[in-house]
DNA sequence: ATGTATTTGGTACTTTAGTATGAGCCTTAA
DNA sequence: TTAAGGCTCATACTAAAGTACCAAATACAT
């Protein structure tokens, strides 16, 4: 909000410049006053674009930062998060132990207790509870 | 592309005409200088919005667009797809099948059929698949 | 040094998931 | 009216997934 009021308040001065500037050259005869209206036209035409770009990346941003507070709110730990992060892949248990190099047992234990952590009853709920948390994309 | 250079084309149009117009109406001294720039720069500032909006707007259709004709190409069934949504929604077979009325059976032949459409092993592995493609969101 | 949390792993078991195969019913196009 | 595709369902089986319980090694803080 404060750099909104800031940038603002940068534009409006600005413009109060070029207002000026384009008035005292073209009446010294400095400058053509094709020029002024173009330079005037190119300015605003990024400022809007810069402005519009900004609004729009907060909004697609809030939709795909995963929320860290969460995962920790919810007790998981960095190795369940792990294998959550190999389930929401598509991976088979086995597969997850040998990509991170324990045995099948292990990986079990972690999706078990995953699985009661996220209050899932099935790897594919607690995928899709996980993605509702923000906890995964 | 052919509505881009439409566009541009009208821009360069209304550009020229807004020169002449501010250029006869300040030399013949019935209009402010003030007022014509101002005019310019409020007109360029809403251009660049609106095409900056067009533009990132159809960033965002493409990432949440599914792809239908996709899905047709694989030969996956309308109601192959009804069983894939409500996987990817984290259900048992034995739920899918009660909320589509029919046996887990029936819901084990879908489930199948998928897989081997998709070269998956695996349901979840199905659904990530799924949505690299486009056919989920 | 003792307590706590994490990670690891095993056994034994139950429950889902998934495959293979066959078959009946319905709709639609040739 | 056949043929084809889609939906349904069953049986019998194998393969994963998931639960419950136990136990040991590590790390880290009080």
């Amino acid at each position: 909000m404060k750099k909104t009021v800031l940038v603002f308040a940068l534009l409006i001065l600005a413009l109060l410049l070029l207002f000026q500037i384009g008035k005292y050259a073209t009446l010294t005869n400095n400058l053509r006053f094709e020029i002024v209206i173009a330079v005037i036209a190119v300015v605003f035409f990024f400022v809007g674009v810069y402005i519009n770009k900004k609004g729009l990346h907060k909004n697609i941003n809030n939709k795909q930062e995963i929320d860290h507070q969460k995962i920790k709110a919810l007790e998981i730990t960095d190795r369940e998060y792990e294998v959550l992060e190999r389930i929401s892949e598509g991976l088979s248990n086995k597969e997850i132990g040998e990509k991170l190099f324990v045995s099948e047992s292990t990986i079990k234990t972690h999706v078990s207790n995953l699985l009661s952590k996220l209050n899932a009853k099935r790897r594919t709920q607690a995928v899709q509870i996980a993605k509702d948390l923000q906890i995964l994309e």
